[in-house]
DNA sequence: AGCACGCCGACT
DNA sequence: GTCGGCGTGCTC
């Protein structure tokens, strides 16, 4: 009797692929575990079990055999494969797109075709050869072994297929599938004395061989030293080699191997887990869990409390209030049950300061992931969890939600109302904060949702509806006052010449008393979307990519242009090729500007800048902030960065330049974004108790209700203006949005098909659609795309929408008329 | 998304 | 006349 299995495949395809299960992997067979099975022509790919059965669905026919089972315990473990299948529904895509976004490329290995030279190639065959096959054979010589995807790539043609087809049949080449397997497993090489213990004798026999050599004689000297070998209290341990080394510049590693040839130390390879060394005390928790003031207390109680009937739970806490100690006492709770928590939090508040405090209190218990890690990292981290499930603390990023978590008993997303928990680039363009949500209930998990300035949606699910629970915090630790908000008027200032460049002239003598006093200024410059790039002097021609319709980005690292749409990269242009002068200049980042700017305002302060350009390498950030919160500068510039949940030393000002491009964006979110920007900067200001700080924004429009509300830290206040705007227009949480994206690679087409396709769509769903318009880049990778938003009223059902909406897909690309247009859909756009 | 199959322009 | 371009359709 034959067993059929569904397999999830990593391609952004509907539904599972029906294979047999061959009689020798049966037994191997099961649920959750990663297959190798053959998938379009010659390929092989990495799927997972979605389900076994006795029967196949009649409506495959040609079903073909599981190649190789490669797990003895399922990597994938429940309920794992339903929040793939919730997010593929809710998300409008499949699930192998889910798949490719969950796992880590190493546990997903891929056949690729590579040719080798065939050794038993006639000589006269090559006399045969154009000198474009020559070149290939000579390529593949060269190498060895070859993909056919590098082949093309180092002959820079855009395929190889058929010339490489030839010279097979030719006998010249060989081609077979080999699977590409990156993943390498960390290894660590440790020393051990191999000399008997307690034994004078053999010590001094020891010392005598290596006299001759004072490199092997200082290295056995501090092998014993660190391997403890010469105190009897404790047993002798084996010593790492980067320890080794490290110890004196005169230890090297041929001398270590010199005492292994005399049968002095042994060598061991171990492989050990990227994310928690052997060493560090296997989880004992290694400091107490910081005591809560009374308003903290009381929080925790009301969140116990909340959670008793509500799966979540949101906690207000403004600015400095305490929430992090809060967190801390309920993932020990969480723990103490030997259950998971985890710790979400947005991309770019993955640092140091957060992840310290939780590893003083739960050690090796902690662990990180998020897409700055290298794959190696992740698939250890993955395996490890799948493998040997033990209670731990997650502190990740949005695609943590998908490690293979047992038992969940917590889930935390932190500063909740932020933008980057949403992906919006390849599908899954899911949110990070409500596939968490989902994934909590799926193990019978709470979710806590922390933020200072919760998104309208989240405040009024858990004020209005009552869908979620509420806890406030309003009392700052250690009493620390709000600052003081003062409204610069930037165009009152320039009519009475009160401007000095791009700095009001009060906001420099505020940067100035304030550093007199001792204390640090921030200066904010939000750059929303601007990078770097070139543009000529002469006639203001900015360079764009061939294939999408954007400016390219300066790349200082490589002197390139580089488009952050396709990936294209071109040379900085010499002469304009617009006018033809060779006056084409780098426009620097915003910051940068600005910096210049200060230099020249406070010539003896010391100044950090903090943007992308500062912060790319992995420890730059923290450094930037370890400098600044120690006083080593007095004035710190940045973007966004500076504005996350970090305790900044002795802020005593925060200017925010121009807070007019964070308010005039073109977009039903953008008085929320910008309410919780300058709130959130504004709180970096003032943490000295007894001193407040102060914050002066300079604006255009200082009439502007969300600068109202700013400078009266009035979160409600916003939170119920926003409300009226949103129900004034139908915006969430009044109505869910779905952004459809129509891209052909023909302008023309695409405007002829969004049109079509929005009045179908209008005579199905009527005034609930919008469009079709030009997105802000209407151009990406040769493709022209336009966009139709849709808005569906709350109480309508999302699910029948999204079900027209595959419908009329289906028509379009089934009718006689195919238009080759492709579709993807935005669910909750941020 | 890949990738293989199949029909049209430019070099021999 | 072939080589190699890329448009089109399929993947259990």
């Amino acid at each position: 009797m034959n067993v059929y299995a569904r397999i999830i495949v990593p391609r952004p395809l509907e539904g599972t692929f029906t294979y047999r299960v061959p009689d020798e992997l049966l037994s191997a067979a099961g649920v959750g575990k990663r297959v190798v099975v053959p998938f379009g022509g010659k390929r092989f790919v990495t799927g997972v079990i979605e389900s076994l059965s006795p029967v196949k669905d009649s409506d495959v026919i040609n079903v073909k055999d599981i190649q190789d089972v490669l797990d003895v315990s399922p990597m994938v473990v429940h309920p794992q494969i339903k929040l793939w299948q919730w997010l593929a529904d809710y998300y409008m895509c499949a699930v192998g797109d889910v798949f490719k976004a969950a796992m880590p490329q190493g546990l997903k290995p891929e056949s690729e075709s590579v040719v080798e030279f065939s050794d038993d190639a006639e000589p006269e065959i090559f006399e045969g050869l154009t000198s474009r096959e020559m070149e290939l054979v000579s390529i593949v010589r060269e190498k060895k072994k070859i993909s056919v995807k590098e082949l093309a790539k180092s002959l820079g043609v855009a395929s190889v297929e058929s010339r490489v087809a030839r010279l097979v049949d030719a006998g010249v080449l060989t081609m077979h599938e080999s699977m590409t397997g990156r993943y390498r497993r960390l290894k660590v090489q440790k020393v051990i004395p191999a000399i008997p213990e307690n034994d004078h004798i053999s010590l001094m026999a020891a010392f005598e061989a290596v006299k001759r050599s004072r490199g092997q004689q200082e290295t056995l000297t501090r092998l014993i030293a660190l391997s403890g070998f010469n105190n009897p209290t404790i047993a002798t341990k084996a010593v790492s080699r980067a320890d080794l080394l490290e110890s004196s510049p005169t230890v090297t590693w041929e001398h270590v191997m010199a005492l292994k040839r005399k049968g002095l130390v042994t060598v061991e390879t171990y492989e050990v887990s990227r994310f928690s060394s052997p060493e560090d005390g296997g989880g004992a928790f290694t400091a107490p869990l910081p005591e809560l003031s009374e308003a903290q207390a009381k929080a925790l109680q009301e969140i116990h409390q909340s959670f008793i009937d509500r799966s979540v739970t949101l906690l207000r806490g403004v600015t400095s209030s305490g929430k992090t100690e809060i967190y801390q006492h309920l993932i020990k709770y969480v723990l103490d049950q030997g259950r998971q928590a985890l710790f979400l939090v947005p991309e770019i508040a993955l640092t140091t300061q957060l992840t310290r405090r939780l590893q003083r209190v739960f050690g090796s218990k902690v662990i990180i992931y998020h897409s700055k890690f290298s794959d190696s990292e992740r698939v250890d981290i993955w395996r490890d969890m799948a493998t040997s499930p033990k209670p731990c603390v997650v502190i990740g990023a949005r695609s943590s939600v998908f490690l293979p978590f047992s038992n969940l008993g917590l889930v935390i997303v932190d500063e909740e109302h932020e933008p980057s928990y949403k992906q919006y680039d390849p599908a899954p363009r899911y949110n990070g904060r409500d596939a968490a949500i989902v994934l909590a209930s799926l193990h019978g998990a709470k979710t806590l949702l922390g933020s200072a300035t919760p998104t309208v949606e989240t405040y009024y699910k858990a004020k209005e509806t009552g869908k979620y629970g509420l806890v406030e915090l309003t009392t700052r630790y250690g009493d620390v006052s709000l600052p003081d908000i003062e409204l610069v008027d930037v165009a009152r200032e320039r009519q009475r010449k009160g401007m000095d460049g791009a700095f009001a002239n009060s906001v420099i003598a505020a940067g100035r008393h304030t550093i007199e006093d001792g204390r640090q200024v921030i200066f904010f410059h939000n750059r929303r979307g601007f990078s770097p790039r070139a543009r000529c002097r002469m006639c203001q021609f900015v360079p764009k990519c061939d294939h999408c319709d954007v400016a390219l980005t300066y790349h200082k690292r490589t002197n390139t242009l580089e488009c952050h749409y396709c990936g294209a990269v071109y040379p900085v242009p010499k002469v304009c090729p617009n006018c033809k002068e060779p006056t084409v200049e780098i426009e620097g980042y915003g910051t940068e500007r600005v910096e210049e700017g200060l230099d020249i305002l406070y010539p003896d302060s010391r100044i950090l800048r903090m943007d992308l350009d500062t912060t790319r390498n992995k420890d730059s950030y923290s450094e930037i902030i370890n400098q600044f919160s120690s006083h080593k500068a007095d004035i710190l510039v940045g973007t966004q960065m500076v504005t996350k949940g970090l305790d900044f030393g002795d802020v005593g000002l925060v200017a925010v330049i121009n807070a007019d491009n964070i308010i005039n964006f073109p977009d039903f979110r953008s008085c929320e974004r910008a309410f919780n920007m300058l709130e959130q900067v504004s709180g970096r200001a003032g943490r000295r108790a007894g001193a407040p700080g102060k914050v002066m924004i300079q604006t255009y429009t200082p009439g502007h209700p969300v600068l109202d509300f700013v400078s009266r830290h009035d979160y409600t206040g916003f939170y119920e203006h926003e409300l009226q705007q949103r129900r004034a227009f139908c915006y969430p949480p009044f109505s869910r949005i779905i952004n459809v994206f129509i891209k052909h690679r023909d302008r023309a087409t695409v405007d002829r098909v969004a049109r079509e396709y929005t009045n179908r769509l209008k005579t199905l769903l009527g005034n609930r659609v919008n469009g079709p318009i030009e997105p802000p880049v209407a151009r990406v990778a040769s493709l022209y795309i336009r966009q139709v938003m849709l808005r569906v009223e709350a109480e309508a059902s999302v699910k029948q929408v999204k079900n027209i909406l595959r419908e009329v897909y289906v028509e379009m690309n089934a009718g006689v008329e195919r238009t080759g247009a492709t579709i993807h859909y935005d669910v909750d756009p941020a």
